[in-house]
DNA sequence: AGTGGTCGTTGACATAGATCAAGGGAGCGC
DNA sequence: GCGCTCCCTTGATCTATGTCAACGACCACT
């Protein structure tokens, strides 16, 4: 590692916007039917947007740091992003990669109880943790998306524990790429093949399992015909309902 | 296991409540101040309690399985209540365990997506789900505050997921009792001797681990000094600060 | 084209925790 | 008080996964 990491120079939660930097719209957004301003009229839209602000992020770069004041939050608009919690010695668990709709940074405390680090180059909408507050009480049906968004993320993080606790490494790795290809699915995205553009090691940090286990685990199912690497870290699940019955240890 | 089991012969969220029973006030109620009713005023209170009833629950009996249809959700006010979920071969994950104050039920879908169970006798307060969302357009401030409870919650999820995915056993028995204890203080329940009346299966099953670990773990801890069991199924956090040591793997 | 770095794969070996097995103690019904 | 059951504890052994190590592929620079 180099003595100065460029890549923690600057935060996009500090970061102020341009004044007078052109932005695109949110009735034009990618993710404007799938995310928290989906109750929305245009109009209501267009007072909402007035405390929104477009960032990217770069491959490897943070976003933000477990403990930093938590001044804003972000919605993923392009592009994948991990979040993960560390422990003093360096061991990581990654707690969820997310991708264009998904939500980050609510937080209970006034500091991030995690850290978010984009994994390729990703566009993030940002919003003032302060001033939506206030949005909310504007818009309750906005504070209702929120809510289910809560719940839903909830229920991920139920099955995430029983994947943790209570799965093999073959049935961690099956559940992982199903997972992954249903939410691309959810979001219009390529569901298989699908794109699997984290390493080896941030699938490991995600699953409780190191990174020579991942890579002997994808082999394994590969030799067993059920999955394929294919050029552009893609990968084709060739049989989805032999890894269905893996996933749950049948 | 006797051939019947009279345990599943009666599901809480089934029962209706006898008409006429005579139902001590929610202003009497041990959790008042510390759950989502706690933002309401003394007369929307009276309101809010039209759709609550009061329920309890024996050691061991369910309250609702998960994949039953979704009908109430449960504010426990007394008691423990451990949620989990089941592999189709019966491995389980318990994603938690449930004290006075504590929400249960919260679903997206119309089915429950875990199943509880009374570790202890145990009291609770059970509203429709149908007619809470009426409430909540009512009530914007408890909705406000279920959105803090999910996302306290949520929390609370990604740091068992860190404990669950890189902890060791040592760690994580150390990180349980300091969890526990700390929630049982936030509560007003003594936290320290505390009450562990779940079983060690149970422990092991929240914690990725077996009963034996827990057991032999317990061992450990006891011969170094950190912790005694008392008579009663009570802890004593004996050495609290080697006990955070442990469980940061410091 | 050469070089250095990161990442993925594979092999050999080590170990934390699981599994299998046995015994002890507390609570409960009779 | 007796026997039954359930739970906890402890010991012996096994194994899935971690650790350590080597190497090849790929990529970004020069």
């Amino acid at each position: 590692m180099p003595p100065f990491d460029i890549k923690h120079a600057r935060r996009l939660a500090d970061a102020q916007p341009r004044p007078g930097a052109p932005q695109s719209p949110c009735s034009a957004c990618a993710v404007r039917n799938i995310t928290v301003c989906a109750p929305l009229n245009p109009l209501e839209l267009t007072e909402f947007s007035s405390i929104t602000s477009k960032s990217t992020a770069e491959a490897g770069h943070p976003i933000f740091d477990e403990g930093e004041p938590a001044s804003h939050v972000f919605n993923v608009t392009e592009g994948l992003i991990k979040v993960y919690k560390l422990l003093p010695d360096g061991r990581r668990q990654v707690t969820g990669f997310l991708i264009a709709g998904d939500f980050l940074g609510l937080a209970n405390d006034e500091t991030y109880a995690y850290s978010a680090e984009a994994v390729t180059g990703a566009k993030l909408c940002r919003f003032s943790r302060k001033k939506l507050e206030g949005m909310l009480e504007r818009f309750p049906q906005v504070e209702r998306q929120l809510l289910s968004v809560a719940s839903h993320e909830l229920a991920a993080a139920q099955e995430q524990m029983l994947l943790l606790g209570r799965k093999t490494a073959k049935e961690k790795i099956a559940s992982f790429l199903l997972g992954l290809s249903k939410r691309y699915e959810a979001r219009g995205l390529s569901s298989n093949p699908l794109h699997l553009p984290m390493s080896r090691n941030d699938i490991g940090d995600y699953l409780g399992l190191t990174t020579e286990t991942v890579s002997r685990t994808f082999t394994q199912l590969k030799s067993s015909g059920s999955i394929r690497l294919l050029p552009g870290s893609m990968v084709e699940l060739t049989d989805p309902e032999a890894l269905e019955d893996i996933s749950e240890g049948v």
